[in-house]
DNA sequence: AAGCTAGGTGTACGCCGTACACTTGTCAAG
DNA sequence: CTTGACAAGTGTACGGCGTACACCTAGCTT
C-alpha cells in the first residue's frame, strides 16, 4: 500500500525533469536561488539524487540553456536574409526575456553545447545562404557578439594547449554535423599567422564593430533622427 | 624587538592596499582564486581583518571595479566627437583586456558606484557636446551597450518600489555631480507613460541596436568588403 | 594615569557542491 | 521461483566559502 502510493506519487527522475524543474526554480526563485538542495527538495528527492542525472551543477547549467535555446523559434523560410536574421534574433532574445537570468547563464558558459552550436550554425548559415561570404560572416558573427545573440563571445577563443592535428581532426568531425560554423573556423586558421592559435584578431573584431556602430551614429545625428521619427514597433513578431 | 620588528613589516592595512591586493590577486591567479581567507593571507592577515576596511565581498568587488575604471584615459580634448569616443572606448578596453576578470565582474554588478557613474557621465558628454540630441545620445548610449563600453547595461534600468518623489530628489542630487547622466535620465523618465517606472523601452532599444548593425553589414555585403580591404590598425594609439 | 577607539584576532555558524559507501526496486537469466 | 546484476535513490560527511560576534591591543586624547 505504501509501496503503491509511493509508486503512484513517484514520477521516476530523469535528466529532462531535472532540467525542467531547474528552469521552472529559476524563473520562480531566482538563479541565485538555484543550488542542488532546493532543487531536489523541489523535486522531492535527496539532493545527491539529482548527480545520477547530472554530471554536476555546471552540466545542469548547460542543459538549462539547451532547453532556453530550444524555445527559440525555427528559422523562417522564403524571406531576405536581414528580416530571417531579424527575426530569428528577436525570437532569441524573446526567450531570453522570458527566462532573466538566462543571459548571465549564457555568458557564464566555458564550451558552447552541440545545441548552442547547432542555433549558432543556423544563423551562420542565413548570412551565408543569403549571399555573404565567409570572411565577412565571420566578422559579422563576432560583430553581433553576445549582446546580439545573446551569447557566442569566443567561440572559437580560447582552446589553447591542444595540437594542431587533433585540432583539425575535430574540425572535420565538426564539418559534419556544423558545416556553417567549421566553414568560418577554417577560414579563420588560415587567415594569418600573425595571430596565435586559432587566430581571431580580437582587436580587430571589436573595432569594426565599433565603427559600425559609431558609423551609424554619425547617419542618425546627420539626419536629424530622433526617436518617434520611426513607429515603435510593439510586438514584431 | 619584536614590536619594532612588527612595526617595520607591517604596512597599516586601508582600502586601498586591500582593493590593490585585490586585484594583483585577481590578476595574478583568477578571478574564482579571489576570496577573502586568500586575499588575507596575500596581505599578511587573517581574514576578517578585510572587513574593517570593506563592508563585504560585493563592495570589495565594487572597489576593484573602480580600480579598473580608475585606468581609463581622461578624455582626449580637441579632437571631433568620434574619434575622442573611439579613443576613450579603446582606452576602456586596454584596461579590461589587461584584466580579464573585470568584464565579468563589472557584467555582475548591480549597481554602478559614483566612479562608473563619472565615467559614464564623461562618455555621454562627448555625444552632447559633438553635437547630439539628448535623444540621440540616450538611445545611442543603448546600442553601445556593455558590449562597447565594457559596462552599462541597463543603468536606469530597473529601480523599482521606489516612489517618484524620492526619485526625483535623487535625480536633483544627481544633475549637480553627473549633469549628462541626469539629463539623460529625465528625459527618459518625461517620455513617454507607455512604460512604467523609469522610462527606457529596452524593446525599442535593443532593436535600433540591431537594425543598425543589419544596415551596416548589409552596406559592407553590397561593397564587396573583405576583412583585408583595411589595413588592421594593429597599435590603435 | 585613564579610558576611548580604530584596527587586527579567533572562534564558530550556516550554506554550498559533491565524494563515497549504502540500500532498494526492477527485470532477465537460470 | 530464485538469483543476482544493474540502475536509481539515500545518508553521511568533508572541505571551502562568506561573515557574525566577542575579544584583544596599541596608541592617542584628556
Amino acid at each position: 500500500m505504501v509501496q503503491q502510493a509511493d509508486a503512484v506519487r513517484r514520477v521516476p527522475l530523469s535528466r529532462d525533469r531535472v532540467l525542467r524543474a531547474a528552469v521552472a526554480l529559476a524563473d520562480d526563485a531566482g538563479i541565485e536561488s538555484l543550488n542542488m538542495r532546493r532543487l531536489a527538495q523541489e523535486l522531492g528527492v535527496v539532493p545527491m539524487a539529482l548527480y545520477k542525472h547530472v554530471a554536476n551543477k555546471d552540466q545542469l547549467l548547460d542543459g538549462m540553456v539547451d532547453v532556453i535555446v530550444g524555445e527559440i523559434h525555427p528559422p523562417v523560410h522564403g524571406a531576405d536574409w536581414k528580416s530571417a536574421v531579424r527575426q530569428r534574433i528577436l525570437s532569441a532574445r524573446r526567450a531570453l526575456l522570458r527566462h532573466p537570468w538566462a543571459s548571465r547563464v549564457i555568458e557564464s558558459r566555458v564550451t558552447p553545447t552541440p545545441v548552442v552550436l547547432e542555433y549558432m550554425d543556423s544563423v551562420i548559415g542565413m548570412f551565408r545562404t543569403g549571399g555573404f561570404s565567409v570572411d565577412l560572416t565571420h566578422h559579422v558573427m563576432h560583430a553581433m557578439g553576445s549582446r546580439i545573440l545573446g551569447f557566442t563571445q569566443e567561440l572559437f577563443g580560447n582552446t589553447p594547449s591542444v595540437d594542431p592535428e587533433t585540432q583539425a581532426v575535430m574540425l572535420r568531425e565538426m564539418a559534419g554535423k556544423y558545416p556553417y560554423v567549421a566553414e568560418i573556423a577554417i577560414a579563420a586558421s588560415h587567415d594569418e599567422e600573425s595571430v596565435v592559435g586559432s587566430g581571431c584578431d580580437d582587436q580587430f573584431e571589436f573595432e569594426l564593430a565599433l565603427d559600425l556602430l559609431l558609423d551609424g551614429f554619425e547617419r542618425l545625428q546627420q539626419q536629424g533622427w530622433t526617436s518617434t521619427d520611426q513607429a515603435r514597433r510593439g510586438d514584431s513578431t
